[in-house]
DNA sequence: TTATAATTTATACTTAATCTAAATACAAGG
DNA sequence: CCTTGTATTTAGATTAAGTATAAATTATAA
């Protein structure tokens, strides 16, 4: 049971997830970080969203872009993205254990976890314009 | 309503996913397209790919991997991949309607798709080794 | 203190995918 | 059949995200 190294870098970097209301991607991070007058190296800033994620004190999101979003909400949850303007919003809404269930009986596979991207248009985008 | 063109790289590559029984990376369809002899430019399968993918003839998966991968299944459905080996299958079990429209009553978002990824064990890895 | 291990830094590298410019193929009209 | 315009393929350069490496720094422990 290996405890937990929050290095200075560590620090900052999950404090700046902690206060988003977004889920920035690794370069997004690293151009908050400027703003805020850090200036980690490229790698350190892989490096530790690696060791947060493996800690679990974030989430590694994969929503089908290029890069990775980062959440500090660690609680199981999906996300929705609006296809209209691209914003990401949580999702808490479990997904059904019989459908689950019916997958199992389905593949014969034991499934351990649902990652769920839905797809649709948020509300700001749905506005009719004049 | 612009019509179908498929030339004979398009053709080649769109026969060769239909009878894959997996679901192979660009760079594996690279790979294959050189054991049966032909040497397309990365470009042009990349540039394939994308054409019947827009066309629906096939389904580009985002996986949670680094590269995409290809489907000549073009119906709707989800993949589960296994943990240990990797493996991907399909999962043709929809997801429920009533979970959807609570996911609407919850975000507020019109929900368009839903894009499942199960995560699990598959019934070859889930047999105990001797 | 001294040794040892982990982390950061800067930079090089890898991989997936896109872009570009030139060459080629293709379709339509004369 | 020939010309013209458009789309596609090709080869190679380029981009973007992320990983690997080696040296320097920091932290940990005997």
């Amino acid at each position: 049971m290996n405890k937990l190294n929050l290095t200075k870098q560590r620090k900052v970097i999950l404090d700046l997830l902690q206060h988003s209301d977004d889920h920035p991607t690794a370069s997004e991070i690293i151009e908050r970080l400027r703003d805020q007058g850090h200036h980690f190296a490229y790698g350190t800033v892989y490096n530790s969203l690696k060791y947060l994620t493996e800690m679990e004190l974030i989430r590694e999101l994969k929503l089908g872009e290029t890069a990775s979003r980062y959440d500090a909400r660690t609680d199981d949850h999906h996300h929705i993205v609006c296809k209209r303007c691209g914003k990401v919003d949580e999702v808490l809404t479990e997904v059904p254990a019989e459908w689950l269930k019916a997958v199992e009986q389905e593949t014969a596979y034991r499934v351990d976890h649902a990652h769920v991207v839905l797809e649709g248009v948020c509300p700001a985008c749905r506005i009719p314009q004049a």
